[in-house]
RNA sequence: GCUGGCGUAGCUCAGCCGGUAGAGCAGCUGAUUUGUAAUCAGCGGGUCGGGGGUUCAAAUCCUCUCGCCAGCUCCA
C-alpha cells in the first residue's frame, strides 16, 4: 500500500516502499507525541525524535522529568489529537529567522543543532501549535494515522547527542505501525521475547543464579548448567585440538608489571580490579592476551614453531557500572573461549581463513544459520588515534577482507568502529526470533608483540616480530549460554540437554523396569533421570514437559511386559512404544548429528 | 555511573489514605498406584531488601543505602 506524504519544499507525494513509508510514519507519529508532550506540559523542551528500528522516540528536556502515569495521559492526548485532521505542514525558511523562532520558544537544544547545520535555509514543519525543525517527509495529515497501531511504550534517560558529559534529557519511547495488526503482532512478540529470557528460564530450569549477597554480576551455575558449559567447551576444546590449537592456563592474578608492559594499567584500569598484598601490587586479569604472551615469551621461537595458537577458558573479572549489568549477558566476571595466534606475516591470510570456516562450523553446529558480519576499520581522519604502521593496517584490511571475499561472505564496513591496535572482524548471530548477538570477533594487534618485544628467528636468521591475532569464538561461555538459552527458549538440542531422558514409571511396581532402562542409557552415556515419586503419570508428564526435557520414557505393565519404552517427544507429543534398543540408536543418531530437534 | 520504575514466602503476586501479613504454585507428611501437560487432604515457611527517622503504633510515611528492571553511556 502507499502512504500519502508531503515533502518540506510542500509538494505532495506517495511512498509504496513499505519500509520508507514505514519510517516516515513513525517520524510523523513521533512529531504527534512531541506535540502532545508540548502541549500537556508546556514546559517541555526538545531534544530529537527520529524513528528507529521498531519504533521511535523523542527526547525532551524538562526539569522535573516525567513519571509513569504520564504515558498514558500523552497517549490519550495524541490520540485526541490524531483525530482532529491536523496538517503537517511544511516550510523553508532562512537560517537566521529559525534560530530567532527557536531561541524565541526557548529551545536552545534546536537552536545549537540548527546553528550546526550548514546552509541558508532549512525546514520546518508545523503540526497544530507545535513546530519542529525537521528535514521530513510526513504524513500530510494525522489523519492517516490510525489511532489503534502506535503506542507509547516507556521512558529512560538519554544524553544529548549521546555524550555521557551533556546535559540528560528524558526519551520517551513509542512504536508505531502502519496497521493494528502489526501493531499487536510486535507487541506479542515481545512477550514472546520476556518468556524466553535466560534470566527467567535460568531460574526455572535451575541452570544458574547470581546472588545479592555475592555480589552483582557474578554467576553461579548449578549443576545442570555446568552440565551444558561442559559440553560446551568439550565440543570445543575437541574441535580446536583438531585444528591445531594447544592449550594453555595462566593464573588469575598477576603483578601490576605484567599489566603496565601491556598497557592495560594505563588504558584499561577503570574496569580493572586491582588489589595491594604486602608491597606488591596486583590485577585480577581483565584479559588473557598477556599470559599467553609470557608463554609464547619462555623460550626462543623460530619461523618453524609458527603459527602458535594458544587457547584457554581463561576467566576474567572486568570492573562494569552498575546500570550496564544484564543476567549472563554482561557480568564482572566470564570466561571468554579465548584464544591468540603467533604467526608470520606469511601465514596471517591462512589463519584468517582458517578462523572464518571454524567460526561458521561452531555457529552452525550450535544451530545458528544466520548472521551479520563487520569488519571494523580505524577512522581515516584520526589515524594518529591508531597503533600500528600505515603498512601494518593495509596489510590487516587487506588479509581480512581477502578472507570474507574468498568465502562469498557479505559484510559492512564499520568505519571508526576498530580498536586502537588494530582493526577486526566482528561476527553477529541472529537467534530463533531475529534478534542479533555480537560474539565472535577476529582482532589484530599491533601494539602487544611491540610492547613485550615478541620475535622469533626466520630462516634468514634474522629476528622478526610476529604478527598477533586475539580471537574469541563464543566471546565469552555465560554470553554465549544466555543467548543459547534465549535462542532455544530454554530447550536446548538433545546433544546439549543437561537431561536428555526422564524415565516415567506408571506405578510403584514399575520402577524395577525404569531403573533397568535408566541404567542401559547412562551406559550408553545418556543424561537419565527416573522420576518414581508418587504421582500419577500426567503429572510427571507435565513436570519434564515443563523442564524442557527432549524425551520421556514411560513405563507400564505393557512396556515391562514386551522390553519397550514408550516414548514421548517434548515437542511432537506420544510417539508409541518401541524396543528399548531402537530408542537407544535413535537418540544416539540426534546426538551425533547435534541435530536442533528430537 | 546517569534518568525513571520496582524490591512482601523458593516462584508469581495481593495487602500500602499507618493498627505488627495473605493466596496460588513449589516444598514436606499422609492417603491414593495412577497410561501421555496438574489426584486429594493436612502441615511447615516471611526480622515485608538493609540502616536510620516520624509516630502510642510502620510492609504501608520520610531519609540514606543495597539490589533488580527499562533505557542512555560503555562492552565479551
Amino acid at each position: 500500500m502507499s502512504v500519502k506524504i508531503v515533502y518540506a519544499d510542500g509538494t505532495v507525494g506517495e511512498v509504496a516502499d513499505a519500509n520508507a513509508a514505514l519510517e516516515i510514519y513513525r517520524h510523523s507519529t513521533s512529531h504527534l507525541m512531541a506535540a502532545a508532550v508540548t502541549s500537556l506540559f508546556p514546559d517541555t523542551h526538545l531534544g530529537i525524535g527520529p524513528a528507529i528500528s521498531d519504533g521511535f522516540y523523542y527526547d525532551f528536556a524538562r526539569p522535573q522529568g516525567f513519571v509513569a502515569e504520564d504515558l498514558q495521559k500523552i497517549e490519550k492526548r495524541m490520540r485526541e489529537l490524531a483525530s482532529m485532521d491536523l496538517k503537517y505542514e511544511p516550510s523553508i525558511i532562512a537560517k537566521e529567522e529559525a534560530i530567532e523562532y527557536f531561541t524565541g520558544q526557548g529551545e536552545h537544544l534546536k537552536v545549537e543543532l540548527i546553528q550546526e547545520k550548514a546552509g541558508e535555509r532549512l525546514s520546518c514543519y508545523r503540526l497544530g501549535d507545535f513546530v519542529d525543525f525537521c528535514t521530513g517527509p510526513h504524513l500530510v495529515s494525522t489523519s492517516q494515522i490510525d489511532p489503534e497501531s502506535f503506542r507509547v511504550l516507556n521512558m529512560a534517560g538519554s544524553y544529548w547527542k549521546g555524550d555521557e558529559h551533556n546535559q540528560q534529557l528524558q526519551r520517551i519511547y513509542g512504536t508505531a505501525f502502519l496497521t493494528s495488526e502489526e501493531l499487536k503482532a510486535y507487541l506479542t512478540q515481545l512477550e514472546e521475547a520476556k518468556k524466553r529470557d535466560h534470566r527467567k528460564l535460568g531460574r526455572d530450569l535451575d541452570l544458574f543464579s547470581i546472588s545479592e549477597e555475592a555480589g552483582p554480576g557474578l554467576a553461579f551455575w548449578h549443576p545442570k548448567g555446568t552440565r551444558v558449559r561442559l559440553l560446551v567447551e568439550e565440543f570445543l576444546r575437541k574441535e580446536l585440538y583438531r585444528r591445531g590449537y594447544e592449550f594453555v592456563t595462566t593464573p588469575h592474578v598477576a603483578r601490576d608489571a605484567l599489566w603496565k608492559t601491556s598497557g592495560h594499567y594505563d588504558y584499561y584500569r577503570q574496569n580493572m580490579y586491582v588489589f595491594n598484598i604486602d608491597e606488591d601490587e596486583f590485577v585480577l586479569k581483565p584479559m588473557n592476551c598477556p599470559g599467553h604472551i609470557q608463554i609464547y615469551k619462555s623460550q626462543m621461537r623460530s619461523y618453524r614453531d609458527l603459527p602458535l595458537r594458544f587457547a584457554e577458558f581463561g576467566t576474567v573479572y572486568r570492573y562494569e557500572k552498575s546500570g550496564v549489568l544484564h543476567g549472563l549477558l554482561r557480568v564482572r566476571g566470564f570466561t571468554q573461549d579465548d584464544a591468540h595466534i603467533f604467526s608470520t606475516r606469511e601465514q596471517v591470510g591462512d589463519e584468517i581463513s582458517a578462523l572464518i570456516d571454524l567460526v561458521l562450523f561452531v555457529m552452525k553446529s550450535f544451530g545458528f544459520d544466520q548472521y551479520k558480519v563487520e569488519l571494523s576499520v580505524r577512522d581515516e581522519s584520526k589515524k594518529e588515534d591508531y597503533a600500528g604502521t600505515e603498512e601494518d593496517w593495509h596489510m590487516a584490511e587487506e588479509a581480512l577482507t581477502a578472507s570474507l571475499r574468498a568465502r562469498g561472505i557479505e559484510w559492512t564496513r564499520m568505519e571508526g568502529e576498530a580498536v586502537f591496535y588494530g582493526p577486526k572482524i566482528d561476527v553477529k548471530l541472529i537467534d530463533a526470533i531475529g534478534r542479533p548477538w555480537q560474539l565472535s570477533t577476529v582482532q589484530f594487534d599491533f601494539t602487544l608483540p611491540k610492547r613485550f618485544n615478541l620475535g622469533y628467528t626466520g630462516s634468514d636468521g634474522q629476528v622478526h616480530q610476529p604478527v598477533m591475532l586475539h580471537r574469541a569464538l563464543l566471546g565469552s561461555v555465560e554470553r554465549f549460554l544466555g543467548v543459547l538459552i534465549e535462542h532455544y527458549a530454554g530447550a536446548f538440542p538433545v546433544w546439549l540437554a543437561p537431561v536428555q531422558v526422564v524415565v516415567i514409571p506408571i506405578a510403584e511396581r514399575h520402577h524395577e523396569y525404569a531403573r533397568k532402562v535408566a541404567s542401559r542409557l547412562t551406559e550408553a552415556d545418556l543424561r537419565v533421570e527416573i522420576d518414581d515419586r508418587n504421582e500419577k503419570m500426567g503429572y510427571k508428564i507435565r513436570s519434564a514437559q515443563t523442564q524442557k526435557i527432549p524425551y520421556m520414557l514411560v513405563v507400564g505393565d505393557k512396556e515391562v511386559e514386551s522390553g519397550t519404552v514408550s516414548v514421548r517427544n517434548r515437542f511432537q507429543g506420544d510417539e508409541g512404544s518401541r524396543p528399548l534398543e531402537e530408542f537407544l540408536r535413535i537418540i544416539e543418531e540426534t546426538v551425533k548429528t547435534r541435530s536442533v530437534r528430537p
